[in-house]
DNA sequence: ATAATCCAGAGTAAAAAGGTTGGAATTTAA
DNA sequence: TTAAATTCCAACCTTTTTACTCTGGATTAT
């Protein structure tokens, strides 16, 4: 019941590249040391999502990722499918089902089937737009709180 | 994003105490054979269940594991907490908040808090009487579509 | 050209998952 | 009293997954 780096990284990185939005691409080593991991790696994930579809390469000098579409028609749910492969906590809720001898007879299908229908909920309901958004002012709020007190050397 | 089987069967292993709620204990061989796994795998997990207190072992010959306290007492949650260590699908939304360096300054903590509430308000509002009473009458009703025709070899 | 960038695949160390093994302790029944 | 049934406990083992790194290109703006 833990999501892994891919997700986590990845997604901040689509979150980068939301705010980014509209101004032009950006280079992954930039996007790779905001979250402080090596540039092969997000390279990786970034590779994901690309085939994924989610975000658009521009080969050669002064290249770099942007997204393929605007960050209101991304969701979370989008992103983590690319990463993760899949949302679901079991085969056996999940899109491609994976079979389970016993599924009409399981005391806990119905419990997780509710639960990851809460999960996608949230998931689908969330655009990268949105998270831009918050991020953007969670930023703006801790600058205005700094602004008082002196910037330590 | 997955589910470990410690979570699936452990939790299976508690709904079928449940429905056996007032009538004794069941060997961990019983409740193994049900689900075709190892007594000795299931008897791990069950320690597990035991030190969190939500199952009473009975030692000795007719001896075995019952629920601590009413189905409706239990809710799934406690029972994944017990198995899992946790319900959180990252450190940094658990209960023991793991420290994230930039946890103010993280673009995707909202998103996951958000997402670890559904997920908790789903396990908490569950109990294992629930499970079980669904689980009852999802029997009955196999078996009444099944009354009508004949039975295989 | 060349420098910056993406692309693909292999390799690897550590951790987690998913168990197994063997035996000691306790209780009941013959 | 002894054998059988059962839980309890600790350690061990194997496989898979995670989380990377490394190497060696291929592509393209300048």
């Amino acid at each position: 019941m833990k999501l892994s780096t891919r997700g986590r990284y990845g997604l901040k990185a689509m979150v980068d590249l939301a705010v980014n939005y509209g101004g032009g691409t950006m280079a992954i080593n930039a996007l790779a040391a905001q979250q402080g991991i090596s540039d092969a790696y997000l390279e990786q994930l970034i590779a994901a999502l690309r085939k994924a579809e989610l975000v658009i390469s521009v080969r050669g000098a002064q290249g770099g990722y942007k997204l393929s579409r605007p960050p209101q028609d991304i969701n979370v749910g989008d992103v983590l499918r690319a990463l993760e492969g899949s949302t679901a906590m079991l085969d056996c809720v999940g899109d491609v089902r994976g079979d389970c001898s016993n599924m009409c007879a399981c005391s806990a299908r119905p419990l997780w089937l509710k639960l990851q229908n809460r999960i996608d909920e949230v998931l689908s309901a969330t655009t990268l737009h949105d998270m831009a958004e918050d991020y953007k002012t969670q930023l703006r709020h801790l600058q205005a709180s700094s602004a008082g007190t002196p910037a330590k050397s």
